[in-house]
DNA sequence: CTTGTCATTTGGCAATTGCCAAACGACACC
DNA sequence: GGTGTCGTTTGGCAATTGCCAAATGACAAG
């Protein structure tokens, strides 16, 4: 919980008051690995604030094969915000692979946090260009470079994160096959 | 000017006042073909609206290649619009690639706007996160297809564009050599 | 018209990566 | 212990793409 205020607070001013509010609105809540936090076609009811585990946000070509677009790990928010902020269906899955602890907070009580404190579309607004602006960068940024250096590049950014998520996540995620991922570690070591 | 306003009341309600005082701040500008419309380690003091031509989102490696983002074109924003917002320096180049015609708001205009609009920061905020998104998601799935079906990909989503841009700022925007690029158009005629 | 410059095209070859299939390892369940 | 399932590793081969160099084309300047 002190994360998360610590993580609002890089964005922008809260006074206690309003940091008492927040806290009495968001909701801890755990999902198992292998369940979705929001899926694809429904509309999504919460944000997540990740406290504990990894999650993957992606999606499934017309033959079952799903593909990882990034994904989210610990003190971190979580959420398809277009469709959480216009409350249209969602067009992506967001898959615990491991399981999760979140603070979140529903619709409603993002509204009603919106409405009592005045700057928080505005921090939410930063988060939400940062974060889509940095996932952006990281997509357009591989796609000039190998397998290799995308994966060297994915250890040096985010430590520890590929001993935690399945090989073949990792590898979709990086636009290669299970086996170029698997010889590419045999490679490096 | 008509069509900037149009853009706007797609992601929002603006009153005919509102709509009066935003077309007095707009303020047109046209720059040259091969010039700057912002640049990395500045700080963007403006943001655009193209009525005419397209520009590119690019930078550059320490042996002085380019690579493109993306493209903007008629009808879009285009603004570094972290650097924009927060006034922290940019780490993009945003250059014309045929001469432009744009509608710009400065900083100062732009706030002046966000002070006297109410919904004018949550327009904004909708327009950064779905260009955004559908930004990641356009260089997502381009990793995981192989160069002809991106540049078809390209050719389906943008109509006409791709006689519109050097060849060789469209082949580092697919992420492929000029020499693929050029091969992949003879393929497929 | 000639020249120079720069972008695009083309060829030949090498490196990367994908595809398919088989083997292997971990692990849960009987 | 045996069996099945699933994820990962490995091998062999084919397709894609990059790299380097040369040829061609477009176009502006003299």
């Amino acid at each position: 919980m002190e994360a998360l205020i610590r993580y609002l607070l890089q964005y922008g001013n809260l006074n206690p008051e309003q940091i008492a509010l927040i806290q009495s609105k968001a909701e801890a809540k755990t999902i198992e690995k292998g369940t979705y936090f929001s899926e694809a076609g429904k509309i999504a009811g919460q944000i997540g604030y990740v406290t504990e585990g990894i999650l993957r946000v992606c999606y499934y070509n017309n033959i079952g094969e799903g593909f990882t677009r990034y994904f989210v790990y610990e003190n971190r928010f979580v959420a398809d915000i277009n469709s959480f902020r216009d409350q249209l269906p969602s067009s992506e899955y967001i898959e615990a692979i491991t399981d999760c602890s979140l603070m979140i907070f529903s619709k409603d009580s993002f509204t009603e946090l919106s409405n009592s404190i005045p700057a928080w579309n505005s921090i939410f607004a930063k988060i939400t260009s940062n974060v889509l602006e940095n996932k952006m960068k990281a997509s357009s940024n591989m796609l000039v470079q190998d397998a290799q250096t995308r994966y060297i590049h994915f250890l040096e950014h985010y430590p520890g994160l590929a001993n935690r998520v399945p090989l073949s996540m990792l590898a979709s995620y990086l636009g290669i096959t299970p086996s170029s991922l698997s010889r590419i570690r045999k490679n490096i070591t």
